[in-house]
DNA sequence: GTGCCTCGTTCGACAATGCTAAACGCTATC
DNA sequence: GATAGCGTTTAGCATTGTCGAACGAGGCAC
């Protein structure tokens, strides 16, 4: 395996190590939790500052993610051929189903959100593109791990944490819902990750026939369920969105 | 002046150059256009593929943003103090004022959109948080450049682009529309960035009264409007929640 | 089908580059 | 007013990233 560029690992380990700590960051704190010498930290987080990586508040010192990111993360959203493809379908889908659709793709241990339409209703909600979702309990997580290699080694490595009393955490048990995910093609999410919410979710292939994202509707089990089952209507029109999706994408429907 | 660290720079600049380029480009091209050799600019983008930053079509070999500065940048927002404190009172000008809010702040030629409530109405619209807003012809980009001198400076050097008719390009008059600014406390955009839509802002001021973002809303020129004027009750609303943010971030009221 | 061109990638050697350790000025604290 | 901690700067060394050239794989034209 080819080495790769030191400083720029390092750099790259900053700014997850600043995404991760909820307030600012020290310069002594950073170079402590990456074992780096503190000029050595701070070459690199002068770079960053100067490209507008981070930011530093004037008063305490202290370093945080920069407006940059936002910028380049948006226009990264921009160039996504999936979400690009699948915009028009999700708005029909969230309009017929009457819940909050959400577009994911794998991105290191989970699921990132790259897509979310609101509720078709007044309430107040927040945007969680760009979040991240865990594979083992969603139903996003659960397609793309029956249908990824990567995602399903990536589930297989993860710890699975319990979420709620219905979450499933035994590779055993996952393993046969994901068996049976691949045989029906659609996962479900039935109060394994949040109390209360339910989720069904369906892949969308590229012209290949790989597996490159999954797209599902997410809402109170009071309206998405009867008799403890998801609705079967509700699973017909995500399946449904996913197909056509992946007919945009290219892929071949037989 | 210290010294950056040259690959991190170069790394940023490759950042930057996927983003401004439509499509996927290859490693060839990025190479030349930075004036690096190829197996520099292969290095650099090897190390950045493996954490994430950049993805590599596996057909074409072509290079394109990658999911990891989504996640960060969505990070950025969370960590933003100015827009979580907004966050409660945009929502409430929103719905008082029944036009789209903005929350701009200055990044290096313009203004960066950091939070965005849609116009409360059922109509489609897509999200512009992370897009950049120019300095010299919106609301949010004059009361920027009228009240932060860095703003100004910036608005200064840069080229000013004329997007309608109305649009005020000359150094000149600008000024004195900057003037008027700072004399009456908040801008307006009567048609000078897209035709038919109209805009407010008010500067939003941080505990040692120094210009750290702006608020305001945009909305259609027959909506906003009358008389080829602002109506005045909409620029009390964005005054009103301007303060009100100010307020929040430690402003003294006097 | 065959040649050719261009692509992304790898290799090895050089020296420029970024790293380390120690000292600096500063602010806040007690 | 001394101290402890902070972010920052400095100087020198050797590690590190850079470069030019060569490699193998695809794609296009003919």
């Amino acid at each position: 395996m080819a080495k790769n560029i030191q400083s720029l690992e390092r750099a790259a380990a900053m700014l997850r190590l600043l995404a991760g700590g909820e307030r600012r960051l020290g310069l002594s704190d950073i170079a402590s939790s990456l074992g780096l010498a503190k000029a050595t930290a701070h070459g690199i987080l002068r770079t960053l500052q100067h490209e507008g990586f981070v930011e530093q508040d004037p008063g305490s010192g202290r370093y945080q993610l920069g407006a940059e990111l936002l910028r380049l993360g948006t226009t990264y959203l921009d160039v996504h051929e999936l979400r690009a493809r699948a915009l028009v379908w999700t708005d029909d889908l969230a309009r017929s189903s009457g819940e909050a659709v959400y577009l994911g793709v794998l991105h290191q241990h989970g699921v990132l959100i790259v897509h979310h339409v609101f509720r078709p209703d007044d309430s107040r909600q927040v945007l969680e593109v760009g979040a991240m979702q865990p594979l083992h309990s969603t139903a996003l997580g659960k397609v793309l791990a029956a249908t990824d290699p990567v995602a399903h080694a990536e589930l297989v490595d993860a710890k699975r944490e319990p979420f709620t009393a219905r979450t499933v955490t035994e590779l055993d048990e996952i393993e046969r819902t994901l068996d049976l995910t691949r045989a029906q093609g659609y996962a479900t999410d039935n109060e394994e990750t949040l109390e209360g919410v339910a989720a069904v979710a369906a892949p969308i292939y590229d012209r290949r026939r790989l597996a490159v994202g999954a797209v599902g509707i997410t809402g109170a089990v009071e309206r998405v369920c009867r008799d403890g089952e998801l609705r079967p209507e509700l699973i017909a029109a995500v399946r449904d969105t996913a197909r056509s999706v992946s007919r945009d994408l290219g892929a071949k429907p037989f």
